[in-house]
DNA sequence: GAGCACTGC
């Protein structure tokens, strides 16, 4: 990082940088004993043509490197207190001294004895710093050791084949060559077949997706059909074999031991497998395909009905199509037809800008690319760099998706069009999964895996271009890599960096990477006429309801999706529909009504995307999860009530809400947009063009200003970044935010008192959790509980989606929830719930019995998998305490002693201990009835009051024993003690009794 | 006695 200080200046100096300058004026640091020796000798070195410029970077840098050393050597003259201002956290009134410190304060004592404890504090933070740097370089040597992305859970069969080769090469050659050709025969027959097999399906899709079904003769069909039946059949086969233990069809023998029989289900409970055939799904309805095929077969005749209530709306612009009419589609489509998959790359949009796009790369370092989607940018791009050379000396072009989706759908496409299997030349590389290789070139990968894979490589010196794809999505991940890649490209000019974004936000980007230039490339969209309400809608659910039958009924048959803002409206609209539905009986056409959101059961998601039978209208109700994450087709309306939810964090009060709130410009815009995708579509908003014009933000407020820093503000600092504060954000998170994440992080122990990463803090890094959390996992290792506590921390990771409530079964639900109930609280309840469900053998049965969401905990187990190889990374070996609830409670509370709260006087409610609120336990906690005397929570939620969810009870002598720096003795004094009602604060008194086993 | 938008590591 320092290089990186001395780097920067030097280039705003001289105007060029390289090794050995910046490891000279290094050096000329060093050696200087003030700022004049150093100036004199940077003047003296660097010539004198501009004396007041030598000046001025002399002090800069004097003073950006040597304020930490000197703080050091003023530190040890003068009193603590002003060292402490070097801490930059400017509220710093919060902390009390650190232990070691705020011993020898007492003024009594000698100033050489004072200087003697700083000495030995200043001794152990060189250690502490020391053992960081070890603890990174062991990291880093593994990293090395371990052979490159090959042993991967994904690519267990190249993990295999690699083991086997090493144990071959051990073995005698000679011996077993003849056994090797006939297994090299195999492999080759099972290699034809596969490359056979692959070459059928790819015909069938080209097939498919290039020929309008309809203009084929029935020879053609049935041979169409005939090569279908043969793929599947082969990939039947395939499968049957591949479950080796299945035995189908197979009564067991008398005697004989039943453990050998598996279910075929058993398949499913393999690690991912839930996700996986989750984002299969996804995957296949990602693929590309060419639109308004059927837009003909639609019937015009419109129907005539008299509505109850009708809301009139005025239609007040419709959003370009790009150039591209119908007209225009069909005569492309006619010329697709018979063309092979590189003939079809010519066509996309970007195809003719291929050379001037090249040509601007070479020339900016920095380039931004804004274009619609359907451009094809996200395949082209990459493939074009690689043919450009980019990829020389096996340097990598990384591009980044928000979703994993996205990723993973995006390569394999890139991989079917250059002819090769994905995970060679083209690979991508998502959380749980690692379709690379060595050989890799083209990575794509979620923006959070390029934000890890800093920590191991800060200057991503094995890519030469890096590509920030849908950087208008503006999620946190992405908003922390613009400042970083900003960053690095300064000191490394032969890095290239794209960015990719929608129309709106380019000229933002672009001022943000010092003007970069802006390139830009057309879209392939249908127009959207926009339709306003003449006057605003009170309700809109009852909005949405009337304008869906008014679409229904007077427009021409295509689907329609309607965008609520949650779980709720959707259930509720939902209800209304199929009342009015009932009511009006066979005098409307069928209506299917299809709900849709994140914690809609996957197969119940799945039928959104069932093809709607002839003349009936599919009305889709979804939650924002359309209007990004998934594309549903066939859509020709949309209705826009114009609100979404929306998390925020207040960093005053560390409460986290999810409120309803009006959607953006951009927002609304790319709602709109869902109907454009197969034909000319229509976007009925249920408000006002004025209020669009007047009411409605432009762009979404980014993630990175709504919610909780910790782990952004970790990984920055771990990645060298000391300076939190003056980090180049494109958009700032707020003060508060990034002062309270300071805090919490010194407050924790993971930066000491100069607000350097320490070595407890550099290990909390590796996690991908909350800092809270992190120390949590490490402080688990004192208490010999880590095996529970990973535990805890996957469940956490899942939240509120582990228990299952339908509305019709609530009672049930309920009462399932409450037989988890553990005493001591939520955190230990989770356990219990993880362990069971283990113990069913990760039974789905279990679950649907339980009323737990087998999804959530599938997740959970990916979760806690990922953990416990983290565990082992950080060197902190696994643990069981079998039923010592105490050892848990204590490391949680090590990690989270920040949130607690005392029961108060007014009967029921608590007041935490550090700010003061009122806060409740949540309903749903286990110690909801109980209301220990104190309580640990995990977090502050404000729904319909102020709540906290997943509570402990806890003993507030131990917030003495595990955050002696933190707590004063005065602040835990139990001054209720006697005003306390008998029955509220009881259990307080048998803390120590004695808990069942887990 | 409440209520879970959506991602991602």
């Amino acid at each position: 990082m320092r290089a990186s200080i001395v780097s920067d200046s030097l280039h705003q100096l001289i105007g060029f940088v390289d090794k050995s300058t910046v490891k000279f004026v290094n050096h000329l640091v060093d050696k200087s004993s003030d700022i004049d020796e150093f100036k004199t000798k940077v003047s003296n070195a660097l010539g004198t043509d501009d004396q007041q410029k030598v000046d001025q970077f002399a002090h800069e840098l004097w003073s950006q490197l040597r304020a930490q050393t000197t703080a050091t050597k003023r530190r040890s003259k003068t009193k603590v207190r002003e060292s402490r201002q070097t801490i930059d956290v400017n509220k710093s009134d919060v902390f009390v001294e650190p232990k070691s410190v705020s011993k020898p304060t007492d003024t009594s004592r000698k100033g050489d004895e004072s200087e003697e404890s700083m000495d030995s504090d200043e001794e152990e933070r060189t250690r502490d710093l020391k053992e960081r740097d070890e603890f990174s370089e062991r990291l880093r040597l593994k990293d090395k050791n371990k052979t490159r992305n090959i042993a991967t859970n994904s690519d267990k069969k190249s993990y295999e084949e690699a083991a086997k080769r090493l144990k071959l090469e051990a073995e005698d050659r000679q011996k077993i060559m003849p056994k090797l050709r006939v297994e090299s025969r195999r492999q080759y027959l099972e290699k034809r077949k596969e490359d056979k097999l692959a070459l059928l399906e790819a015909d069938i899709a080209d097939e498919e997706y290039l020929f309008n079904e309809e203009n084929l003769t029935e020879s053609e069909k049935a041979k169409l059909e005939y090569q279908k039946k043969v793929l599947h059949l082969a990939r039947e086969h395939d499968r049957a074999r591949d479950l080796e233990n299945v035995q189908r069809y197979h009564m067991p023998s008398e005697g004989k031991n039943n453990d050998e029989y598996i279910e075929v289900d058993d398949t499913e409970r393999a690690p991912n497998a839930e996700q996986k055939k989750w984002e299969e799904e996804r995957l296949g309805i990602a693929r590309l395909r060419f639109g308004a095929k059927d837009a003909n077969k639609k019937s015009r005749k419109e129907y005539e009905l008299v509505m109850d209530a009708e809301i009139e709306f005025v239609q007040s612009l419709t959003i370009g199509g790009d150039n591209f009419d119908e007209e225009d589609h069909e005569k492309e489509e006619k010329k697709t037809k018979k063309q092979t998959i590189d003939e079809t790359r010519r066509l996309l949009p970007i195809y003719p800008f291929k050379e001037e796009l090249i040509e601007a790369i070479r020339e900016h370092q920095v380039l931004i690319i804004e274009g619609e989607t359907g451009s094809g940018k996200t395949t082209q791009i990459p493939q074009y760099l690689h043919e450009a050379g980019f990829c020389a000396d096996n340097k990598k072009v990384g591009c980044t998706q928000p979703r994993r989706v996205a990723a993973m759908s995006v390569a394999a496409r890139v991989a079917e069009e250059m002819g090769i299997k994905l995970g060679n030349e083209v690979g991508y590389s998502i959380r749980f999964e690692d379709c690379t290789s060595e050989r890799t070139l083209l990575k794509y990968m979620t923006d959070g895996m390029l934000l890890r894979e800093f920590l191991s490589e800060p200057d991503l010196s094995s890519y030469s271009v890096i590509i920030v794809d849908e950087a208008h999505e503006r999620t946190l991940h992405t908003d922390v890599l613009f400042g970083l890649v900003k960053d690095i490209a300064r000191f490394r000019p032969d890095l290239k960096l794209l960015i990719s974004s929608a129309t709106l936000d380019a000229q933002k980007f672009s001022e943000f990477f010092d003007d970069a230039p802006v390139f830009r490339i057309p879209g392939r969209r249908f127009p959207v006429d926009i339709y306003y309400t003449k006057a605003p809608e009170a309700d809109y659910v009852e909005a949405c309801c009337v304008t869906i039958l008014q679409i229904h009924v007077t427009q021409p048959l295509g689907d329609i999706l309607v965008f609520l803002p949650g779980q709720e409206e959707i259930e509720q609209t939902q209800e209304i529909l199929q009342e009015r539905q009932r009511k009006l009986g066979t005098r409307i056409r069928e209506l299917l009504i299809r709900p849709i959101y994140s914690n809609l059961p996957t197969d119940m998601q799945a039928q959104v995307f069932e093809p709607t039978p002839p003349n009936s209208r599919k009305v889709v109700l979804a939650t924002n999860i359309a209007e990004t994450s998934l594309t549903i087709d066939n859509i020709l309306f949309v209705i826009d009530p114009g609100y979404c939810k929306q998390n925020s964090f207040n960093p005053r009060t560390g409460m986290e809400s999810l409120i309803v709130v009006p959607i953006s410009k951009a927002s609304a815009n790319q709602r709109a947009g869902r109907s454009g995708r197969v034909a000319a579509g229509k976007c009925f908003r249920l408000f006002t063009a004025w209020a669009y014009q007047h009411e409605l933000e432009d762009n979404t407020i980014p993630e990175i200003q709504r919610v909780h820093l910790g782990n952004v503000v970790l990984t920055l600092k771990s990645l060298g970044i000391n300076d939190i504060l003056h980090f180049d954000f494109l958009d700032p998170p707020p003060h508060e935010t990034l002062v309270l994440a300071l805090e919490q992080l010194y407050a924790l122990g993971a930066l000491n008192h100069l607000g350097e990463l320490t070595r407890l803090g550099r290990r909390m890094a590796e996690f991908p959790v909350d800092p809270m959390m992190s120390k949590t996992l490490i402080a688990s290792e004192k208490y010999s509980c880590s095996e529970e506590v990973v535990t805890i921390s996957a469940m956490l990771n899942v939240n509120a989606s582990v228990f299952y409530r339908p509305k019709d079964k609530a009672i049930h639900a309920d009462t399932a929830r409450k037989n988890f109930f553990q005493l001591g609280g939520d955190h230990l309840m989770l356990v219990n719930v993880y362990n069971q469900w283990a113990e069913s053998g990760y039974s789905r049965q279990w679950c649907l019995e339980n009323f737990i969401q087998y999804r959530s905990m599938c997740r959970a187990r990916d979760v806690r998998d990922q953990l416990e190889g983290l565990m082992e990374r950080v060197e902190i070996e696994l643990k069981s305490c079998d039923s010592d609830h105490i050892a848990i409670r204590k490391a949680i509370t090590s990690g989270y002693f920040y949130h607690t709260a005392r029961l108060s006087r007014t009967a029921g409610s608590y007041k935490t201990v550090k700010g003061q609120q009122t806060v409740l336990i949540h309903p749903n906690s286990s110690l909801f009835e109980e209301k220990p005397r104190w309580v640990l929570y995990h977090e502050l939620v404000l729904t319909t009051k102020e709540y906290m969810r997943q509570t402990i009870e806890i003993d507030s002598q131990w917030l003495l024993e595990v955050a002696p720096h933190y707590y004063k003795d005065k602040e835990l004094e139990d001054s209720t003690h006697k005003k306390m009602p008998k029955q509220l604060g009881k259990s307080n008194n048998d803390l120590n009794r004695v808990y069942p086993k887990l």
